[in-house]
DNA sequence: CGAACCAATGTAACCGGTTACATCGACCAA
DNA sequence: TTGGTCGATGTAACCGGTTACATTGGTTCG
């Protein structure tokens, strides 16, 4: 492996000069800088990164948590990093990691460990253990975001988006509007619930217990807990689900029921992914801004790294949109 | 940051005891241990990967470029790779390429950079300028490879697997079969027009060009490619679409243009993705280990790495099984 | 009793860059 | 002429671990 000495030698220069050549090219002659390049490009010098990044405790690395990387909105919310990322000059390091607490822990270890600069997690979970450390760790939060300011986060306002998706499902004459819950632990699935609920309240509706059912925001969650719907004695005329995916597996189980959707039962989602658009009937759903997700959170992120002052409970509220497919109709008579 | 030698002071040792206590227990007194232990936990000291990656010239760290990880098989694939490579005690660094070769370039010199150990590439594409040094880089291809024997390679005979699926549609009395192709340079879609041609051949079909549509593997380009098959003078009766997500889209073209999937017209897709069970119909396909690609991937990268020897020519060729579902029927008389 | 051996630990070189500080020669102004 | 300044370059310390080799003290055996 040719090294730094070694292009030196070849050059006829100083270690130090090579690595002034390199790095800061004005501050060495134009002849001398010639000489330098030269012999790198004959040796093919490259740089020893590992040795670059522990001189300089710097590695331009970001690491990024994602709970599963074959969700079509995370995948939006990673290009949207990747494209702010870049622009910036840091790699992304994308970790999968099926919301692990001690996989999102020894990743997140490669921040303390110095391999990486800062890290975005895009679930509620804080994966450092000193909660409190007096300065914080260049860590930012999208997404589904924790309810501790424990770092800056980036998130949308759930209960609100969930409260406009329950009032379009009431203005469409709905009175029994059936949940499909995401995991049990979600703050995301708690404040979308809550929207739903606030929204049944606001119109009068006596909130019932047996409409709500669980879900993993899985198609074959979705596909479940419909099941468990079409037992109650009276049927709900929609169904909520907090994600496209179980909106997709809702929809599957009520076709087998002979059920027409949505001129029998509507069906909505939350996300808007590729697939909403081409499952049929296209789905109603919530659409968000991925990609701005990814690119506030990497801005946030730089910001903490490079010390610019970022307040430890800064917060970014981004925008949603109700968008009406066919999937959603007026209620039955 | 408390370094070894801090921790070394409270210890009452040397550097070089603190690094076996922590590396190679065995080899100090059980007291010692103790002892360094105990200084370790008090000063909260993590040691700085930096430099333990720099001076051992080890990182533990393998580089996995995918041109999209939103795609579910490739998803799966991870999740394989991540799970053999956690049982081998390797970190995984994902990084979402979208098939640019500059970007894949810059991620594949971590691995010349010794940033990290090895390097499993998705795609057909080899991202090392150094196409026949003398000892082979740790890398292995998998999924979509490429022809040159340059690394190991763990693929699908997508020939083979074509043909069966043509077959099943030539049995089901289809003569009239549509293609809808992958991206241009695909050697995987190469293989797979190829495998659909000769089962054709075989089946006395005469080959119509007008038959074979471009798509890209993305929902709207099954979409758009339907559009281009039903202006033909005589339809088919039967689409092969190169993966799932293109015969979702076809699907929907279909059913808006008033056609019955499979009554009217027979439509396949590849890859068995989850949402070509939840599709109306569900979907015909192609159904491929997916997480043993990724396992296999990382047992050979592993052996590289660790000097077993690994012919640079090795080659896997994984199993695939037909999945006959719905969206595939007899052809109308 | 002394040589040989061994377990436990210490000393210090080393990995390959970066950079503070030193050095040197050219040029300029007093 | 001389002291000061400045641009270009060299010297060497340093980052924080790992590990070859040296050292020490105790035990075993001829």
């Amino acid at each position: 492996m040719t090294n730094i000495r070694k292009v030196a030698e070849m050059a006829g220069v100083s270690v130090a000069t090579v690595s002034r050549a390199l790095k800061s090219p004005d501050v060495v002659s134009p002849e001398t800088r010639e000489r330098v390049l030269a012999a790198v490009e004959r040796s093919g010098y490259r740089p020893n990164m590992t040795a670059v990044q522990f001189r300089s405790q710097r590695t331009r690395n970001l690491v990024v948590l994602v709970p599963t990387v074959a969700n079509t909105f995370f995948a939006r919310v990673i290009s949207g990093i990747q494209e702010a990322a870049s622009r910036q000059g840091y790699a992304v390091l994308l970790c999968n990691t099926m919301a692990d607490e001690q996989a999102e822990r020894d990743y997140a270890a490669m921040v303390t460990n110095r391999q990486a600069d800062g890290i975005i997690q895009l679930r509620a979970f804080y994966p450092f253990d000193d909660q409190q450390s007096l300065d914080p760790l260049p860590m930012v939060n999208a997404c589904e975001v924790m309810d501790d300011a424990l770092c800056p986060r980036v998130h949308l306002d759930n209960r609100a988006a969930a409260r406009v998706m329950t009032e379009h499902l009431v203005q469409l004459g709905h009175r029994r509007i059936g949940m499909i819950k995401g995991p049990r632990l979600s703050p995301l699935t708690r404040d979308r619930l809550r929207g739903y609920q606030e929204a049944l309240e606001d119109a009068g509706i006596p909130p019932d217990e047996k409409l709500i059912c669980p879900g993993d925001f899985s198609l074959a969650s979705g596909y479940r807990a419909v099941a468990s719907l079409l037992e109650q004695r009276q049927r709900p005329t929609a169904i909520f689900c907090e994600n496209d995916e179980m909106a997709i597996g809702a929809i599957k189980r009520l076709k087998e029921a002979g059920l027409r959707v949505p001129e029998d039962i509507s069906v909505a989602g939350f996300d808007d992914i590729s697939f909403a658009r081409y499952s049929d009937p296209p789905i109603t759903t919530i659409a968000q801004p991925a990609e701005d997700f990814g690119r506030e959170a990497v801005s946030l992120l730089v910001s903490m790294i490079e010390g610019t002052d970022v307040k430890r409970d800064a917060r970014r509220t981004m925008p949603f949109e109700l968008v009406v497919r066919n999937s959603t109709g007026p209620a039955p008579l």
